[in-house]
DNA sequence: AATGCGGTACTTTTT
DNA sequence: GTACCGCATT
């Protein structure tokens, strides 16, 4: 273990202060990179050796599973073995845990109960239980979509609502109808002995606020909380982090003296940093700590040791264009460093290309590629990015994304063992009851169905006892009959056998295996070898998670997998490049950073165009990915983007993002929109693959790209003009389509449209004008069709007819 | 009961 | 444009 003088050790005065605070509530200010992991980190390992706590009085939250894994990592360095005994985790991943030992003493108002081995529910079995509900109390689906319940139902938990409070306040018919099948929801999750992600927090919060013996466990075992990214806890993580460190009414009577003694919580975070709102994260909530916790002290970290000058005030200049935030200034300990360099691309996969020619070309100058990073809006893009990554040979790592555990034969087999663990599952009794096929069909589904709620019995056991009475033929109630026989079976012997062997069991028993090697033998279904490979990785990664958990059973197992979805974290540390959503990245740095698609409607995201709050949020998240970067950043953009274009048959052309004009042009290098001048004057002279050209206007020859375009890449069928594009082959010849006149449809002359105006389109009908986005010749029109909704429209391409 | 076709809805972001 | 869902067909 290191002393003091270690842990202090390279900090300055401000981090001095805040790893070594004494009890009671503090709060850190702490801008992008400035130290607060370290911080973080250093004080837990000060509360061990200086103040003399132990590990296991300590609880660290923190928001994403890779800022865990990170703490964890760096503590381990810190306070080696003890580390273990340190309880680092996200917020849901302490509440699963906690409400694994406390469940059973929890009632809910509505008089519900979940035992032990209850089921974490994702996004799918969610909506299909809301799906049920819906039907059940026939309402329509068309006025209440699954998928808006679910959110409305999610919005509500992270307020801290649970049904019997929601149905007091529910005002309007809908409402009213919401407050029902939310009721009807849970009341169903609680029969399936399942939570979902909300619930996690809430009924833990519940739990504490009715049962005081639970609370005052709870009191005595984490007398130090520490929670990271402040600014995005919602309003239930912050009542549960309440119920942990504040004194309990009858404490406050018994000793209100020595309610902080040896006891402390330290919240750290940063308001420029607040991109979970549409979580129900409440940045207001880290603003008024300190009136709700008048005792606490606060420290502020402006210093910053990440980023060069360069990116740093890159940072601030975008930040700054946001009303709603506290002036903060970040200094830079670092030099200037190089300029921002900015590409715009033809489409998407022209940015892939460039993206990719740079990371060679880093790579040979001796930069480690997992220093890398791609950074992106939304997950689709990763797509485009990948194709080329591929191509190219270019080992890469997507982080999040398309899980790898929802799969469609990984949640099959995934099924198979949440229904040995929890025989209450009905979503997984109904994955699995006929796959493989077992000749069961819907009529003798829905039967079992109606039979099982009559009785209140779970599938499985309605699958045991329902006969011919129930109208259900002999061959179907055998079939039935096996399947929960094979389910009890394995359940017996489950509590003793490696999960890994449980899972292999069942995949021999069941034949699902065999249905897999069989489909891809006759090449039926060409994604049956993949998934046979993936179902395989499934069994590694139960073995491996049997050698390294020091509890290996099924509990431990599903619980994992349903709060942590990156597939390992080994693949963090292979030397090859990272993409991810700019969500994922909050918490991590790298010394290159690519952010990609900075596009007005993708970055900031369209959802987020008419909402001034939203846009303000969208310019958090750039923010954050800015900041995330040390040494160098790279913005693209793409001139027209496919993806942009699935909604409407109207053009793909897109807008460079606001966000770019908002940088001082000192700043960067390469190719930028600026406000001053029109973009297109500033294309005709730039060269991608010159280096000389990254300064703008500047005539030089192009050599030779090295990437090779693939021949059979070439994507538009429609033969656009073709201006030279940074993955193509071709050498100077094609550089003057660059000044080329625009094609024909561009240059159309459209009627000018204002906010309010009335129009008319071919295909939509009658809307209005709600927002212009972009300016001079290059303008957006969000236009509010009655029937269709919003769209956002390019009068270039699509036919708006003004009404008077 | 299983398959295949056609229609619809879909893309923020994560635990 | 595609992926999924529901329906109708065999």
């Amino acid at each position: 273990m290191l002393a003091t003088g270690n842990l202090l050790k390279g900090l300055n005065d401000h981090q001095k202060t805040a790893v070594s605070l004494g009890w009671g509530p503090s709060l850190i200010v702490a801008g992008a990179g400035s130290g607060k992991t370290t911080v973080l980190t250093r004080r837990v390992a000060y509360l061990m050796t200086e103040l003399h706590q132990s590990p296991d009085s300590i609880l660290a939250v923190t928001f994403t599973n890779k800022a865990a894994e990170e703490m964890k990592h760096r503590l381990q360095k810190l306070v080696g073995g003890h580390a273990r005994h340190i309880l680092i985790g996200t917020f849901h991943s302490f509440c699963a845990r906690a409400l694994r030992e406390e469940i059973e003493n929890y009632k809910s108002p509505e008089g519900y109960t979940w035992k032990h081995n209850f089921v974490i529910y994702d996004e799918t079995d969610k909506q299909s239980v809301v799906k049920n509900v819906v039907n059940r109390l026939n309402l329509d689906e068309k006025v209440f979509s699954p998928r808006e319940m679910c959110h409305r139902i999610s919005s509500l938990k992270n307020d801290g609502y649970m049904p019997a409070r929601y149905a007091n306040e529910a005002r309007n018919y809908k409402e009213t109808r919401v407050a029902e099948i939310f009721s009807a929801y849970q009341s169903d999750l609680a029969k399936n002995n399942a939570l979902d992600f909300d619930d996690l927090i809430l009924t833990l919060v519940e739990l504490l606020r009715q049962n005081l013996a639970v609370r005052r466990r709870f009191r005595e075992r984490f007398q130090h909380v520490l929670v990271d990214e402040f600014q995005d806890t919602n309003q239930s993580q912050y009542e549960l982090i309440r119920l942990i460190v504040e004194a309990s009414d009858e404490e406050k009577q018994a000793n209100p003296a020595s309610i902080w003694h040896e006891r402390s919580l330290l919240v750290v975070g940063d308001v420029d940093q607040s991109i979970y709102s549409w979580r129900k994260a409440d940045f207001r909530i880290i603003l008024g700590f300190q009136s709700d916790f008048k005792e606490s002290k606060i420290v502020k970290l402006e210093d910053n040791y990440r980023s060069t000058s360069t990116i740093l005030e890159v940072a601030n200049s975008i930040i700054q264009n946001n009303t709603e935030r506290i002036e903060k200034v970040l200094r830079s300990s670092r030099g200037a460093g190089t300029k921002v360099k900015c590409f715009e691309a033809q489409d998407e996969i022209d940015e892939a290309y460039f993206v990719q020619e740079e990371l060679k070309r880093l790579s040979a100058r001796g930069r480690q590629l997992s220093n890398c990073v791609i950074l992106y809006r939304t997950n689709a893009q990763s797509r485009a990015m990948e194709e080329v990554l591929v191509r190219s040979h270019q080992p890469y790592t997507v982080v999040g994304g398309t899980r790898f555990y929802e799969r469609q034969e990984i949640k099959d087999v995934l099924g198979y063992l949440k229904l040995i663990f929890n025989g209450a599952d009905g979503q997984a009794f109904m994955r699995v009851i006929n796959t493989p096929r077992r000749g069961l069909g819907k009529t003798t589904l829905e039967r079992l169905v109606s039979f099982a709620f009559d009785r209140d019995l779970t599938l499985l056991d309605a699958a045991k006892e329902i006969g011919a009475k129930q109208g259900v033929s002999e061959k179907s109630q055998k079939a039935l009959r096996d399947f929960a026989n094979m389910v009890k079976r394995r359940q017996a012997e489950s509590a003793q056998t490696p999960i890994s062997e449980i899972l292999s069991g069942i995949l021999k028993e069941t034949g699902y295996l065999d249905k897999l090697k069989e489909d891809a033998a006759q090449g039926l279904d060409e994604l049956a070898s993949g998934r046979i490979e993936n179902v395989m990785e499934l069994h590694n990664v139960a073995k491996e998670f049997e050698s390294m958990s020091d509890k290996p059973d099924l509990e431990a197992f599903l619980t994992r997998i349903a709060l942590v979805s990156d597939i390992d974290q080994a693949k963090m540390d292979e030397d090859c490049v990272k993409l991810m959503t700019i969500h994922s990245a909050k918490g991590l740095e790298f010394p290159v950073v690519f952010i990609l698609g900075l596009e007005e409607g993708l970055f900031p995201h369209m959802r987020s165009l008419d909402s001034p709050n939203a846009m303000e949020e969208e310019r958090r998240l750039m923010y954050v990915a800015v900041t995330r970067a040390a040494d160098l950043l790279y913005l693209t953009y793409a001139r027209k983007r496919a993806a942009f274009g699935w909604a409407t048959g109207f053009s793909n052309f897109t807008i460079p993002s606001r966000f770019l004009k908002e940088i001082s042009p000192q700043h960067m290098t390469g190719f930028y929109p600026s406000p001053e001048t029109p973009s297109n004057d500033q294309k005709e002279d730039y060269d991608p693959w010159d280096e000389s050209t990254w300064a703008q206007k500047k005539k030089q020859p192009s050599p030779t790209p090295s990437a090779q375009r693939p021949a059979d890449y070439a994507r538009s069928s429609k033969p656009q003009v073709k201006p030279r594009a940074f993955r193509q082959q071709t050498p100077p010849q094609q550089t003057s389509s660059r000044i080329e006149p625009k094609p024909k449809e561009e240059s159309i002359p459209f009627e000018k449209l204002s906010v309010g105006d009335k129009v008319q389109h071919v295909k939509f009908g009658i809307g209005e004008v709600t927002q212009i986005i972009g300016d001079k010749d290059k303008e957006l029109y969000n236009v509010d069709f009655k029937t269709e909704g919003k769209r956002l429209m390019d009068p270039r391409f699509a036919k708006l007819v003004k009404l008077t």
